[in-house]
RNA sequence: GCCCCGGUAGUGUAGUGGCCUAUCAUCCAAGCCUGUCGAGUUUGGGACUCGGGUCCGAAUCCCGACCGGGGCGCCA
């Protein structure tokens, strides 16, 4: 006989026999009977035994220790006492797999848990519903990402994440031995999207893990995240590359919206679509609303932490809008991303944006500098050497189209549209500086 | 890297030098109750991170170690 699924039990099965398999979430001892609550991931069926019918069975109830996992046979029989319209008459009862008591972490109890207590037990913490569903929501958006880039042309590729060099100095590289030579992790997939444009792979994308060594020991920083990166070519300007960040945003939440209603019931949470196209704020512009809201940033200066959560509370007060973009970064700013490319009528300024999310930074890129001179001009002011960028360099040499892409950090965006307070729960097992187990 | 803060049963907490034989909830165990569904009810169980120090006396004060939380810088 197959297992069968909880949510695929319904009240209509009357009199059939069914065979499910899950995790005994707790049990009920009344007086002359007893109750089971089995769980999977799709939810919970009571168990219902009469001890004078099956003393046997009740016995097994009551001895099964919390989170063991019980595969139970036995009849649907219709009931207008359960929740669900429905019991399980059982006619067997076995305890499959034994859970040790007391649980290292309770997956109903009534008082929470902290996190870290929370990720050192991750396999039970993900028993619990409202967690699992974190994961079914970020599923959801890479697939209705996955669907949208792919409609609109662009393929799926994969980088190393082991390389010799890495886009943005080496303050924040992992570094790793590599058969003898020095290899870093990747942080990001820049200079090998960068050079799939040489490549003429005009459109990619890659949903990848990028690392970063840096000390960042905050609710929004991982040391191994989830980033969705796209490049693109022949664009007119980085308002090409805005529009396919926005498109990713928009049709990630509509997909949640109109076909994850009850996933998102289920969370608790509302999306209300936001207007297209995406506001667009200038990097001045940016920091005027942020003062409004009590921020006091002096122009030319990094909006900073503080800046970006007034300017979330700004537009949020005065347009009502969540999601926005930040453009036209000062050159001054964006110094040590060398690839960046500045504007042509004002070098004082780069084609760079940011795109925010109720005050949180989820997404930074911009068009790239693909004339080789101007390249290598910035690079000089960076202190770097051509020469150990090697095969980057060189695609620059034989035909590089005009072209720009970004990053996008997955968990940052599920963190924003759930509401959750630590960029960790966005997570299965997070790495951060402290943690690497489990 | 810098700055703050914390560590008490399995889980989460109360506790600011003697009233601590350490609070409450959850949890666990046993009992009662034929329908619970945050069940109810009775009884019971379980903890001061480690090492040093101050003091007549330390969960409480000091030092160190270990572990953790928050903020900033930076970033996705």
């Amino acid at each position: 006989m197959r297992y069968i699924r909880t949510n695929e039990i319904s009240a209509e099965m009357d009199g059939k026999e069914v065979k499910i398999g899950g995790w005994l979430q707790e049990s009920r001892n009344l007086g002359g009977i007893s109750f089971g609550i089995i769980r999977d991931r799709y939810g919970t069926v009571q168990v219902t035994v009469r001890k004078k019918e099956s003393p046997d069975l009740a016995k097994i109830i009551g001895e099964a220790n919390r989170e063991s996992v019980l595969i139970v046979t036995g009849r649907v029989s219709k009931s207008d006492k359960t929740p669900r319209g429905f019991e399980i008459i059982p006619n067997s009862i076995v305890i499959d797999s034994s859970a040790q008591s007391p649980l290292p972490l309770g997956v109903v109890d009534r008082v929470s848990a902290e996190l870290d207590t929370r990720l050192n037990n991750r396999f039970i913490d993900l028993r619990k519903e409202n967690v699992e569903r974190i994961f079914e929501v970020k599923s959801e958006m890479l697939f209705a990402t996955r669907s949208y880039l792919r409609s609109i042309g662009f393929i799926e590729v994969q980088t190393p994440k082991i390389a010799a060099v890495g886009a943005e100095g080496g303050a924040t590289l992992f570094k790793l031995d590599y058969f003898g030579k020095t290899a870093y992790l990747a942080q990001s997939p820049q200079l090998y999207k960068q050079n799939l444009m040489g490549a003429g792979f005009d459109k990619v994308f890659e949903i990848a893990p990028a690392f970063r060594a840096e000390a960042s020991d905050t609710v929004r920083h991982l040391a191994e995240f989830t980033s969705l990166d796209v490049e693109m070519s022949f664009i007119e300007s980085s308002e090409d590359v805005m529009d396919v960040a926005q498109g990713i945003t928009f049709e990630s939440m509509k997909h949640l919206a109109e076909k994850c209603k009850p996933l998102l019931e289920k969370c608790g949470i509302e999306i209300e679509l936001p207007k297209l196209p995406f506001r667009r704020i200038s990097y001045s512009e940016a920091i005027e609303l942020a003062n409004s809201e009590g921020a006091k940033i002096r122009s030319g200066e990094d909006l900073g932490t503080e800046g970006e959560k007034a300017l979330g509370t700004a537009v949020k007060s005065n347009w009502n809008e969540e999601l926005y973009f930040i453009t036209d970064f000062p050159t001054e700013l964006k110094k040590a991303t060398f690839y960046a490319m500045r504007k042509d009528d004002n070098p004082e300024l780069t084609t760079y944006f940011d795109l925010d999310f109720r005050g949180q930074e989820i997404v930074s890129g911009g068009q790239r500098e693909h004339r080789l001179d101007k390249l290598l001009a910035q690079m000089k002011e960076n202190n770097l050497d051509p020469e150990r960028f090697g095969f980057y360099i060189e695609a620059f040499k034989y035909g590089m189209p005009p072209h720009g892409g970004f990053g996008y950090g997955v968990e940052r965006f599920v963190q924003k549209l759930l509401d959750l307070t630590n960029i960790r729960e966005a997570i299965l097992y997070p790495r951060d500086r402290l943690r690497l187990m489990p």
